[in-house]
DNA sequence: GCATCTGAG
């Protein structure tokens, strides 16, 4: 075996601090990583704590009482083992094995990284589980949040330099990480967490570490996962071929769940659903229900027929059905309402009376992201919307589609977690045997790869193709990724990064934003694309409550700048900040309050990224001439999304493309002009684009002339149009050439 | 004359 810096290093002799005694040093005589699970669980189990050398609180005793009962612990020895021996491993941990909480733990208890200047990182797919399990971990290593443990994510460093070794943190952060970074040099271990869910950070961060390994033999990488994928992660992750890497697997704590099928398929889904749900109401035992659907319209509308029907059962049968709680949950809820979902079901209409019961219907945000205690029962249609790529027309849409069996099993769970439970699903047992795919498709597989091709090719890696991917996306994807930097003058011919490239893989910004914000002060307006791009950032801004259609879209009348809705959105965030003192100016205006207040973040975080690059923050005092600037800027990131007016009104067509879409109704253009940007193409009842600007076609020669080189062009309609402008501006060049002639001859 | 699943930087 080569030999190895990390783990070759002597025994622990003395303290760190130098005092010498070995009993102030709990580590006393260890060896990295050759640690055995006695000696940590003798420390674990002593009094002094190793980490901070203070004596262990009666509250860390308390919390390891209740960790020594969970699955993991009980299987500590041979993780250490397994972990000794080995560069990779791949864990499985069903739900409550405490793999989350317990596992880094464990590592750094043989890793040391306290002692060798190293650090040990967690990822997760989401913030808030980065940030709740922190904590945790903070409470039961009796360190404070921060400190020894601590968490990462974008807007938030809970670390803190030289004191943290376990470092909690969302899978997109460590990639940023690594873009500065290749080889992690930071980090002793990694682990990646929930690699099932299969995120496109997670993805490739699995790519890199695979050839990482190679680079830094004294790197461990545990990937978790769930059960149905650890062979294929195995596979992937084996050193060498034909032998997988080691499985580690641990047990889950949960109840049983009855699965229920319907006998024949549902032709309605949602009428079918309402109906269970209200049958489970009528004959089963207390207890909440989880009703699974795809949107916000549809959530609310069941939400109210849901309650119009129990309401009507209580009348007609008071006696034998209780009262019945429905609340909507999707992530555009105000966070208050999203509290709803934790209240307890309501009590008995009388004392002996039924009891009452609780029903959530959920998009399924509730499948992974949130978890509610007390559901019994699970109501599961099979559907989901997902999002699917289509590579040769760069567009991303939602689209309702039948869920995977893993992502079916996911649900059922939820009836599982403080009692045995039911899942009805409202599908054939056949149809989840034969026509449901295994997993869900993996994100990389239905993403524009636009962003992680740059972040890619700044993280060094030559032949994007050939890049050791868990799965591979299309090669069309990825050309046409290419192809976008490459007109963006990130890439050059080569597919080597410019200069200007790595500037922009450094924004957390789709390459057409960055390219744009980057350009911006050649018009004199980075100030206000900086906002511009803050607001395309965060979600939609424009609240419609279903029963002040009316009133909300006058509020937004007020606010909308006919020249395009990118102006509209300056200039409501303008008005915002002129409003701040008053707080309730935003709900006035029918605003979402939250979303401004991201936008403000993201602008601010922006703000720094580009005074860190020395981009000019300047700004036009003009309006009408600012207004001008900031939609030539526009054209400078956004030359591949113009349309070309067709015919008479609604109807454009995408250059290059050729798809035929109209304006979205909720454009605030008054006319409907001949060239227009738009930042997003939307399929819905029909194809649609959203968030439009009126550009002028010379903008179009001039600032994307590589893109709108005309001897390339398809022959139609918008070849014509540009080639009238062409004709017009050598005219009008030829006059004034003239014109200089006879100047010149004057003088 | 319409609707945004979820998560990340």
């Amino acid at each position: 075996m080569a030999s190895n810096p990390y783990t070759d290093l002597p025994p622990l002799a003395s303290s760190s601090n130098g005092s010498g005694a070995s009993s102030k040093e709990p580590f006393f005589g260890c060896i990295p990583r050759k640690v055995s699970a006695e000696k940590a669980r003798a420390i674990m189990d002593a009094d002094l704590n190793p980490f901070t050398k203070q004596p262990f609180t009666p509250q860390y005793k308390k919390i390891l009482q209740v960790r020594r009962k969970l699955p993991v612990y009980a299987q500590m020895t041979e993780f250490f083992r397994v972990f000794n021996e080995n560069q990779i491993i791949v864990m499985v941990g069903e739900t409550g094995s405490g793999k989350t909480t317990q596992i880094p733990q464990f590592v750094c208890y043989s890793d040391l990284p306290h002692l060798r200047g190293k650090m040990v990182a967690c990822t997760q797919p989401r913030r808030v589980a980065a940030m709740s399990v922190a904590k945790r971990v903070a409470d039961e290593m009796d360190v404070p949040l921060g400190k020894q443990v601590g968490y990462s994510i974008r807007f938030e460093d809970m670390t803190e330099s030289g004191t943290t070794f376990l470092k909690y943190m969302t899978d997109g952060m460590l990639l940023r990480e690594a873009m500065n970074d290749p080889d992690l040099s930071r980090y002793s271990t990694v682990i990646l967490d929930e690699a099932h869910e299969r995120t496109l950070a997670t993805d490739i961060l699995m790519g890199l570490l695979k050839a990482l390994a190679k680079r830094r033999p004294d790197l461990k990488i545990i990937v978790m996962s769930a059960t149905l994928d650890a062979l294929k992660f195995q596979k992937y992750f084996g050193l060498k071929k034909d032998v997988p890497a080691p499985l580690f697997k641990v047990p889950g704590r949960t109840h049983p769940v009855e699965v229920f099928y319907t006998q024949e398929p549902e032709p309605d889904y949602v009428e079918a659903a309402i109906r269970t749900v209200l049958m489970i109401h009528r004959a089963e035992d207390p207890g909440d229900i989880l009703l699974f659907l795809t949107g916000e319209e549809e959530i609310e509308d069941a939400c109210r027929k849901i309650k119009q029907e129990a309401e009507d059962l209580m009348s007609q049968d008071p006696d034998s059905v209780g009262p019945l709680v429905c609340t909507p949950l999707y992530s555009s809820l105000p966070p208050m309402q999203q509290q709803r979902i934790f209240d307890p079901p309501p009590p008995p209409r009388t004392p002996d009376g039924p009891p009452g019961r609780k029903v959530v219907v959920s998009t399924n945000i509730a499948e992974t992201s949130l978890t509610i205690d007390g559901i019994v029962y699970v109501v599961d249609p099979g559907f989901s919307k997902q999002k699917v790529y289509n590579p040769r027309i760069r567009v991303e849409s939602l689209l309702v589609s039948p869920i995977s069996k893993a992502s079916a099993q996911q649900r059922a769970g939820r009836a599982g977690r403080t009692r045995p439970g039911k899942c009805f699903r409202l599908y054939t047992e056949k149809d989840f045997m034969k026509e449901l795919e295994e997993q869900t498709y993996p994100e990389i597989l239905r993403s524009n790869l636009a962003n992680t091709v740059l972040e890619l090719v700044k993280l060094g890696v030559k032949d994007l193709v050939k890049f050791d991917y868990v799965d591979a996306p299309a090669p069309e994807t990825l050309m046409r990724a290419l192809e976008l930097l490459n007109y963006l003058k990130a890439l050059d011919d080569d597919g080597g990064l410019t200069d200007l490239g790595g500037i922009m893989a450094e924004f957390p910004l789709d390459p057409q934003m960055a390219k744009m914000l980057i350009v911006s002060p050649e018009f004199n307006c980075s100030n206000e694309i900086l906002t511009i791009v803050a607001m395309l950032s965060v979600p939609n801004v424009w609240l419609r409550p279903a029963n002040m259609r009316k009133e909300s879209d006058a509020a937004k009348q007020l606010m909308t700048v006919p020249d395009g809705d990118h102006l509209t959105l300056l200039n409501v965030y303008n008005n915002y900040m002129n409003n701040k003192g008053d707080r309730n100016w935003a709900w006035n205006n029918f605003l979402s309050a939250r979303a401004l207040l991201q936008a403000e973040n993201v602008r601010a975080q922006l703000q720094r990224s580009m005074e860190r690059f020395d981009i000019d923050i300047v700004t036009t005092q003009n309006e009408n001439k600012l207004y001008l600037n900031v939609r030539q800027a526009l054209v400078c990131g956004y030359f591949m999304q113009v349309a070309h007016k067709e015919g008479e009104k609604n109807a454009y067509l995408t250059v290059k493309d050729n798809q035929v879409v109209g304006l979205h109704p909720s454009c605030g253009l008054d006319t409907h002009p001949d060239w227009v940007i738009f930042n997003e193409f939307v399929l819905t009842t029909r194809p649609y684009i959203r968030t439009v600007t009126t550009v002028k076609p010379e903008w179009l020669l001039e600032y994307a002339s590589n893109y709108f080189d005309l001897s390339a062009f398809p022959n139609g309609e918008t070849k014509r149009a540009l080639q009238a402008v062409l004709k017009k501006q050598t005219n009008t060049s030829v006059e004034t050439d003239s014109r200089k002639a006879k100047k010149a001859r004057r003088a």
